[in-house]
DNA sequence: TTCCAGGCAATAC
DNA sequence: GTATTGCATGGA
């Protein structure tokens, strides 16, 4: 499966960032913010950006993440004592067009309050304990910000894997997750590339509703039951 | 107009 | 433990 979706869409170059060098222009959604081939470890400002996108990307849209970081930049906010010191009514209006304005501003200075306080990379446990933070937003903290190799898991990843009869609605985010650690090696690169793909494939052909007629790409590894 | 998007916490059983 | 509900914006 890795393979066909290397094949099909190339290098993703995730995490996207505001600042980045380098554009693939084959991609849904942002155009701009990714950098494919460049696995180097994200800077100190780089790494503040990705925690903060991946929770104001919660259960939303990435171009209406985009126009929030845009905006905390614009106020100097994407930085960890400056979002600290912010009102939660000027965060709240930078981070508006991400949507749940209220709750994910208190999730950033929920956040923000731990990460000042860090001088080593976190642990999953450390991060699921924040108010805001679960599997999904804790593990992409992981794997894109600090280069740790866990699989991310997401709603694009469940859909698929469900289409392809692999597992069931309902199984648990780690027992899906123990399926990719225990079929691959642990490898960031990897896991960073493959769960970007999957999130590609799945804008392309597997939107909520209909999906099941568009896709043709993997079903020649779909197991049958 | 209605549905959807790279979840999570609170609440109800 | 599992199921449901509230949270909010902007685009298709």
């Amino acid at each position: 499966m890795y393979d066909l979706l290397y094949t099909a869409y190339g290098p993703q170059g995730w995490w996207p960032l505001l600042e980045h060098h380098g554009t693939n222009p084959t991609k849904t959604g942002s155009m701009r913010g990714y950098h494919p081939r460049q696995y180097q470890k994200p800077s100190h400002k780089q790494r503040f950006e990705i925690c903060i996108g991946a929770i104001l990307t919660q259960n939303t849209n990435w171009i209406n993440v985009e126009r929030a970081l845009h905006n905390l930049q614009q106020s100097r906010l994407l930085d960890a004592d400056n979002l600290s010191a912010a009102s939660e009514q000027t965060v709240q209006k930078c981070i508006k067009p991400a949507g749940y304005f209220r709750q994910k501003t208190r999730k950033l200075k929920e956040f923000t309050a731990f990460y000042k306080t860090l001088r080593r990379t976190p642990t999953r446990d450390e991060l699921l304990t924040i108010w805001g933070i679960g599997p999904e937003t804790a593990d992409s903290i992981l794997l894109y910000a600090y280069h740790v190799p866990v699989f991310v898991v997401d709603a694009y990843t469940k859909r698929i894997l469900n289409h392809l009869n692999i597992i069931d609605k309902n199984t648990s985010y780690e027992h899906v997750q123990a399926l990719f650690h225990t079929q691959f090696p642990k490898e960031v690169h990897t896991y960073q590339e493959y769960h970007a793909l999957l999130v590609e494939h799945a804008k392309r052909h597997y939107s909520r509703k209909p999906f099941g007629k568009a896709d043709s790409l993997l079903d020649q590894i779909k197991p049958r039951r």
